[in-house]
DNA sequence: GCCCGCTTTGACGCGTTCTTGATGCCGGCC
DNA sequence: GGCCGGCATCAAGAACGCGTCAAAGCGGGC
């Protein structure tokens, strides 16, 4: 149930902590670099990392940044320096803790626990449904009335953040920055020409849309 | 903007985080002691919670519980204490971080960082209510007795305006260089139009409005 | 190199919204 | 009482935004 992705590049760190984990009823997935780690926290349901910051590939900074480039997933960092400068940095970068080696497992296991605590509850229902259509936002799949229907990257985007926002407004600047970036700001045409294909694949009757919702000079709208 | 709750007993250390959070931009609530912390608490808006474990009164673990029990604000532990038990008992009480003297301010902040970044996007949404209708500013609709009102961008933006200054009196020149520019600063004609228009979808009787006011020769009010 | 799907761009019709002018009302002031 | 400034209301043309269709780029896969 409470899955745990841990980076450490000392292969018996990795196995001592998958070891002592999984006996505390954790599903476990090891990377032994942050490559890996960023492929593995796409490749499975993770729910909180551990993370040791020197790894032999990348700085882990950069870790932490390419997974809060797309998950708030909680992070953990190990790290054997004790500088105040470090831990800022870890933070600041978006790690959720820091904790300095050596570290007793039952504090690790306590900080997971104060970890999975706070992100449990949120728990985001990555499934949206309307009486017409349901958008699984985890796996990236659209089914109406059951059929899967296919997106185009763009499509999906655009449809993807209206959905996240149900029931909201999103205005024209805030889709269009998010799907083609500040640039196009002003491309409202875009807009049209991918709400129309939205509705065409999605509405029950293109024309009277009822849950792709244009909201005239403002925005558009999802209505669940 | 970002209110903190220090809990010490010492009253240097007291003065010194009230000092040196107060000039990193946050507001600052002292408490010397566990009760003073739970009142203050309750009667300040507190986004997170900095609290040393060493108390006089009670036990540091219980003014945790004792907060648990109704917010989820964010607490950080400060303790001197560095052994594992300790670090475990207060983070399964309910604490979101522990961090052991000495420490260093950077860090501290760092973690006041992390601790209100997580908490952050909860964002309370803003719902403004009369006795005729509802103004959802965050998702930008309008309920007349529970049914939608369509706003046109213009008679969003005056309405929008009037409504986040609830009871205060919202001038002309305000109005008009917020919606339309600089430039329309003295266009009052619009605001007539516009106001007009407001009343006409949302006032019982339009022609003696019960909450868009006209001050004659200042500006507009919004009666909540 | 070619094909295919996706994205971008253009053109048009239509409905809505904004702007502007005209008119009448009210209260204060001379 | 008459004048005047500020306000409310109504109406109509202009400007704009939206939806739709279609065709022209563009890039990746074969």
């Amino acid at each position: 149930m409470n899955t745990v992705l841990v980076v450490d590049d000392e292969p018996q760190i990795l196995r001592a902590l998958q070891i002592n984990l999984h006996a505390h009823g954790y599903q476990v997935v090891t990377a032994p670099n942050g490559a890996a780690a960023l492929l593995a926290a796409q490749t499975h349901a993770i729910d909180v990392v551990v993370l040791d910051l020197g790894l032999p590939d990348m700085d882990g900074l950069d870790v932490i940044a390419g997974l809060r480039g797309w998950t708030e997933v909680p992070i953990i960092v190990l790290s054997a320096r004790h500088g105040s400068l470090d831990v800022v940095e870890a933070l600041d970068a978006g790690a959720d803790d820091y904790v300095t080696k050596p570290f007793g497992l039952d504090e690790l296991l306590a900080r997971l626990r104060a970890a999975s605590r706070r992100a449990g509850p949120q728990t985001a229902e990555p499934l949206v449904s309307t009486a017409e259509f349901t958008v699984d936002l985890a796996n990236k799949i659209v089914l109406r009335k059951g059929v899967p229907v296919r997106m185009t990257p763009t499509e999906w985007s655009v449809l993807e953040l209206l959905v996240r926002n149900p029931g909201r407004l999103v205005s024209q600047q805030q889709l269009l920055t998010a799907v083609w970036g500040p640039a196009y700001a002003k491309e409202t045409h875009y807009l049209r020409v991918y709400m129309a294909q939205l509705r065409r694949k999605l509405e029950r009757d293109p024309a009277n849309p009822a849950h792709l919702l244009t909201e005239a000079g403002m925005g558009y709208r999802f209505q669940p």
